[in-house]
DNA sequence: GTCGACTCGGGTAATTCGGGTC
DNA sequence: AATGTCCGAATTACCCGAGTCG
């Protein structure tokens, strides 16, 4: 199951016309191997070791289409000591978050959506339980303020870059709306729902931090999305919260799809709130996500 | 993520002949890459790098597909860079920004850049004044809070865009590190001084917002950065803050340039606090890190 | 085994290269 | 010293019928 990549797929990533690739190939700078028909496959480690001894980088998203290991029942890497591999990654990448090390850490986030291809899994995995980690570090004397709040800036950069690996989304789509709370500055949940949303091919507005319920009703009302995420990491009055949630409930259309998420919302907080579903990752919102508006891994069907 | 233009682009949209354009490419005046066949492609950052430091202005629209500018609108460097036509597109990027459509916004703001070249003066007079006009609509009611926070978002994601768009900078550049002291949630400010900053030459790290100054003196004895910007934009408690202020400026090594500024930084505040530069803008800021570490153009033998 | 989408191979048009000269 | 123009050779991009992949 070694990961190849076909001759399109190595143009498009490097934005110049197939036959050059297959000239590049036949002329040996480009190691291949054949199908039995006949057709060149190149292995993604050659065309990684391709790209640095040319000096050249990506100019499009990498493989798209090896994002169908994001369901479950794939045997991907049932090889290799693919799941150790993966935890590597996931404590190499928390070590360059805590060293503050941007470039790192972006480099070892492409490897692994190379390599997986599923954002959500590198939301929960990579980023957010990294986060976490830093977070008890800092709680525990660990590590300083500044290395946790240095971690959320290269975490908030690193999303935005993902951000544009994903194809554009047509303004067909449906409209999903989110941010956080008043008196809730924890941005990244929130950008992260943004991007995976986007994955799953919705036309996701993330808000930020910080808005107050009434005016995430007037937003609501304004913008008419299909769905409305809020990511709860922290309440400060919780009655206040449960009030102004409740009125919020009451005055946006009922058809509006409401996703909760964020430690914020503890066990005894949700009875009293009313929604559509409750995610405590990005995997069960992109599974959630894809049920309402359900594309399908489709690969890159040339949309563009 | 690494748009290349051919020689003939790039002569096109400077209105000058190929050949002048490989013998400047030769000469390293514009850093290119080659092609597998020997063909010279110019990376957009560099290419953008040169226009800055020569001074250079865009004649012709450049034919960039810039990706994810779904708009089929102008292309960039359309137009001229009139003081008119300035104010329009401040204008239009205002309203883009409160109706949240950040295409537009996207397109917009390359679109001054390609035209002006100055990252400070986008960061001044589209983003920063942009922003406080929504700030003051929102407080005047002609605002909802939501169009506010979308507009940070956006703006946010334009930051990190750009900052793509400048070409890396060498590890032996000097540090800056910066961020918002405590209780300060207000994160463009420092967001673009890091952009800036980057432009510069400098190896600008932001350390986000609402950073204890106890910890941002751990930063600077860590990672001991030859500049320390702060943005203050609100302060909760001012004689804490103050306190807090000398203590740090106590602790950290005397050698450390130390760049405030911030609106939370008012006449009578300012006399109290000790530091090497205080700056209202980006402009200022872009002067004093230049005048600093004053990378000017260095081009060999084009004086004009 | 059928079938749609993709790739092959080869040919042609359009660019770009390097160098020399104005 | 720098730019613009011209050239044959090489490289790249685009096109299309036949065969292959999944």
């Amino acid at each position: 199951m070694e990961e190849q990549l076909t001759t399109r797929q190595v143009a498009e990533a490097l934005s110049v016309s197939e036959s050059s690739v297959k000239r590049w190939c036949d002329r040996g700078v480009i190691p291949t191997v054949r199908t039995v028909g006949g057709h060149r496959r190149i292995p993604l480690p050659q065309f990684l070791e391709f790209l640095q001894e040319t000096d050249r980088k990506l100019v499009a998203p990498l493989p798209t289409s090896l994002k169908t290991s994001s369901m479950p029942t794939a045997p991907l890497g049932a090889g290799k000591a693919s799941a150790e591999a993966q935890l590597d990654l996931q404590r190499e990448f928390g070590q360059s978050l805590r060293d503050g090390d941007l470039a790192t850490c972006r480099e070892l986030a492409l490897r692994w959506y190379a390599q997986h291809g599923g954002l959500a899994q590198l939301a929960d995995e990579l980023i957010a339980s990294n986060m976490e980690l830093l977070g008890h570090q800092w709680e525990q004397g660990e590590a300083q303020v500044y290395q946790e709040r240095r971690g959320c800036e290269i975490c908030s950069t690193i999303i935005h870059e993902l951000n544009r690996l994903i194809p554009e989304v047509p303004a067909s789509s449906p409209l999903a709306l989110g941010c956080t709370p008043s008196g809730d500055p924890y941005c990244l949940a929130s950008q992260l729902a943004e991007l995976v949303l986007r994955e799953s091919h919705w036309r996701a507005e993330n808000m930020g931090t910080n808005v107050p319920l009434s005016s995430v009703t007037a937003a609501v009302l304004e913008k008419r999305p299909r769905l409305l995420w809020l990511s709860v990491s922290h309440i400060e009055n919780q009655s206040a919260f449960v009030d102004s949630y409740q009125e919020m409930m009451r005055t946006i259309p009922e058809h509006v799809v409401v996703v909760i998420g964020g430690r914020g919302l503890t066990d005894e907080l949700r009875p009293r709130l009313k929604y559509t579903a409750h995610c405590d990752n990005m995997v069960q919102l992109t599974s959630f996500a894809r049920a309402l508006h359900g594309r399908r891994p489709e690969i890159t069907a040339s949309d563009n």
